[in-house]
DNA sequence: CCCGCTAATGAACGCTGTTCATTTTTATAG
DNA sequence: CTATAAAAATGAACAGCGTTCATTAGCGGG
């Protein structure tokens, strides 16, 4: 019966276009500016349609969350093969901070958008996301072994290294770092700071304490 | 001319109460789900007056932020006034986790909410977020002065300390720490992990750190 | 007492997410 | 080839949104 499996694969092709116009439109705008309408006009198709391919706007979001996810991964993993772990950690959050400043409104819709959670409950959209956060640890426990990081809690020191380079872009993302450009911050009225250059820097700074500290 | 003057008590009694009645509600829901018309009803107002007292949501918006920041500050600010200056600066770290982590939705509408931005430009409605960032820097300078940290660059430093503090409880109210406690995560099912102490134990840990390095 | 001004109102407009009766398309059986 | 049943797609309708503006209410000064 092969047309069941074409009526399959164009369900599945269906689907595709969908999360793609999705995010597209997702990556443009916030959450609340992106309608149902415009995503059915986008793949012209009718809005009833979308309702038949997900629940709601939220489990569409999800969907399309978790395809950031894959790429996010597929991106990041790509370490420098050093011999050194610490240095292959060191890369990790280059890739990750080089991946964020490069696709804000992909890391946006990741990590930060407001978005209801409970379509969560029942899916693992967050796949990939948890693949990267495996590779962190292991490096970490691997830095650990070898004495190249201090013998400290793994689980704190991968949550911090991961919440610091968050942290970093996050704010980059929402502009709290503007401050650092403008006329707000005494002392910083005239230094022409490139931030992307300041987040990764700060990343190298801390690789290089965490170097002084296992020496 | 009293009369004048009790008017202009009376307006600004009103801007007031709009302020307070629209923080309740953003603490409470997404900037998305806080209608004017919700806003205007909790004040025994018409929706049209609102518009008379700011020119639209997103300005509404700045000033509850404003007024955020504000109390914000006045937490954080007092720490304990240990002699050891790196010992004041992980307080300052703790009392903004402790912050957050008790005033979620405050520090929601504070860094992560998505609003436009426009409303920034002409108003000084993060002046006590920057008051909040320049407490940080000259610890952090002062640490330096006294051997308390090492001698790097101090705004590196700074920015360093507060993405991660910032990382840590944004992810915490992102529920993206949500990874810690259920299934997903291979070496964390039946921890138990309580994540509040975990951010705070993180905070520590890195400033035991420094501390090591310090010496 | 009444004029004039300010503050307040709420109907109206064009959006939004979601539903569902209706129509169109497609696959299968006769 | 046609009739029928099932599947897919449609878009009008509903309630609620931010915002505007002609209209109304209330009060200070003459």
């Amino acid at each position: 019966m092969g047309i069941q499996e074409r009526k399959e694969r164009e369900k599945e092709a269906l689907r595709r276009r969908i999360i793609e116009a999705a995010t597209g439109l997702f990556r443009e705008e916030t959450y609340a500016n992106v309608s149902m309408r415009k995503i059915a006009a986008r793949i012209e198709y009718s809005v009833g349609t979308l309702y038949l391919y997900y629940r709601d706007k939220d489990e569409l979001f999800l969907a399309v969350q978790e395809a950031a996810f894959e790429r996010a991964f597929d991106f990041i993993q790509r370490l420098p093969n050093a011999e050194d772990p610490l240095e292959r950690l060191r890369g990790l959050g280059e890739r990750y901070i080089q991946f964020g400043l490069e696709n804000p409104d992909l890391y946006r819709l990741m990590f930060m958008m407001e978005h209801p959670m409970q379509a969560l409950e029942e899916s693992d959209g967050w796949r990939a996301g948890i693949k990267l956060h495996s590779l962190l640890s292991s490096l970490v426990e691997e830095c650990m072994q070898k004495g190249r990081l201090p013998q400290k809690d793994p689980l704190k020191m991968s949550f911090m290294l991961w919440s610091m380079v968050h942290g970093m872009v996050s704010l980059k993302i929402t502009c709290r770092l503007d401050i650092y450009n403008g006329t707000h911050l005494p002392g910083c009225e005239n230094l022409n700071l490139d931030v992307d250059d300041m987040i990764q820097g700060t990343n190298n700074m801390v690789m290089a304490l965490l170097n002084d500290l296992a020496e």
